[in-house]
DNA sequence: AAGTGGTCTAGACCACAGC
DNA sequence: CTGTGGTCTAGACCACTTT
């Protein structure tokens, strides 16, 4: 029958499991029932429950150990996306909780540097569009951004972003979903530029992210030069060890 | 028999599968076998198969799009680490084929801050020691560190860690394996201390560092702050986007 | 309709931890 | 020795993409 939406069996494991972590006050102890027990409690296969349990153990709620068992992690809470998960500044801003604004600097057609050419691999002559725009979060300055594209993507639209992200407009208008990004990260000061165009003031630091956007197939289809206010914007990074 | 190492069957279809993409020159096309086809080819079961296939995707190797197939990644080569893997000091240093030196600058047990009770989870009246360090590379100043723990690990041995990272002492005296940590980045100019005690240019950046450091099971085990100087250790991170 | 990757079952043997 | 998680097999049905 299986009526119930398009849920897996596993992502429904997986929601049992929990239940039964919250019900069973495992507060204090911390061994769950083993992976034999649970596949008779939830009447599914070994592959179901182990599903289930990678994706407890990806969310670190658990984690195992060979030939004694699975256990409760003991930090309680879960963990914020950090750095290391890729958004568009917009939707930092909004995780923030505040309300993300656009003033537009200034657009520029050129030819690309050798920098950059390598950097976007393009192709023999192409040109490349510049964007620079100031990112408010609730009016105040939150980053300074330089965005460099391929002028190709913008051959037959008009250059109107507007408010929105340059990741929504290259999933929308281009089909081109941006999977992942390369960054580089170096404390600034303002330059003249930003000293002279921007309500900035002289002696602050700003985070500088330089990073080079890819596609799912590695293409790189972006780079972004971003400088970011530390006292709107404070980076956080969830760093794990290699496995032994 | 099975005399074969300790190496699973799913490494060992990885690297016929990383064979057979070299042999059969892959570079412009970008389609790889179907799984039922490396069933056939590597002579094991389809787990076996979507195991190693698991193994190369998370290597950013090969994608996989449902109903058309897995691809080659159009990057040609690997992520090199980045700040999301948690290294020592020690261990970025040396990745960075430099020869890391350290330079004791102080030891000191006190009383925790209500700040550090509640990031190291401390129990009532438990004392806290902090070690300042400056961390070289080559001989050039790389980092300015500053360890905080409980005083309880320290009870039974000597305060001589050394030329060793805090890492190795954890884990070879202690068998505290670090293996995740929580980062706030931010930029800084140097302290009194620091241009005082140490030899810094007054106008130089630092990208700071506070970190908690977490063992498996989410325990706080360590809490540091380290004040990288960006002229001899650049930060990379590799970001990837949410699942959508 | 045929081929693809995604999910699931019911078995099996292994390496490791603890008694 | 028993119980645990780790690996592997041989099947099956599904949703999605292309022909």
């Amino acid at each position: 029958m299986n009526l119930e939406r398009n849920i897996s069996l596993s992502q429904k494991a997986k929601i049992q499991i929990l239940d039964h972590i919250k019900k069973s006050a495992f507060k204090v102890d911390e061994i769950l029932p083993s992976e034999a027990t649970l596949v008779k409690m939830l009447g599914v296969s070994r592959y179901t429950v182990r599903e289930a349990l990678a994706l407890l153990e990806q969310e670190r709620i658990i984690y195992k150990i060979k030939g004694k068992g699975t256990f409760l992690n003991r930090r309680p809470t879960l963990i914020e996306s950090g750095l290391e998960k890729l958004d568009s500044i917009t939707e930092t801003i909004r995780k923030f909780g505040m309300m993300p604004g656009t003033k537009w600097i200034g657009v520029e057609v050129k030819n690309p540097s050798d920098d950059m050419i390598e950097k976007l691999k393009l192709e023999e002559g192409e040109k490349v569009v510049t964007f620079k725009r100031l990112r408010t979060a609730d009016n105040n300055i939150a980053s300074y951004c330089i965005d460099t594209m391929p002028v190709k993507y913008f051959e037959h639209i008009p250059y109107d972003i507007s408010e929105e992200s340059m990741f929504y407009y290259l999933e929308k208008e281009l089909g081109i979903y941006v999977e992942s990004a390369i960054s580089y990260i170096m404390p600034t000061r303002p330059s003249m530029e930003m000293i002279n165009e921007l309500d900035v003031k002289i002696d602050q630091l700003f985070i500088m992210l330089h990073q080079i956007h890819f596609d799912k197939s590695g293409k790189p289809v972006l780079y972004s030069n971003d400088y970011f206010n530390p006292e709107i914007i404070k980076f956080k990074i969830n760093r794990f060890r290699e496995e032994r």
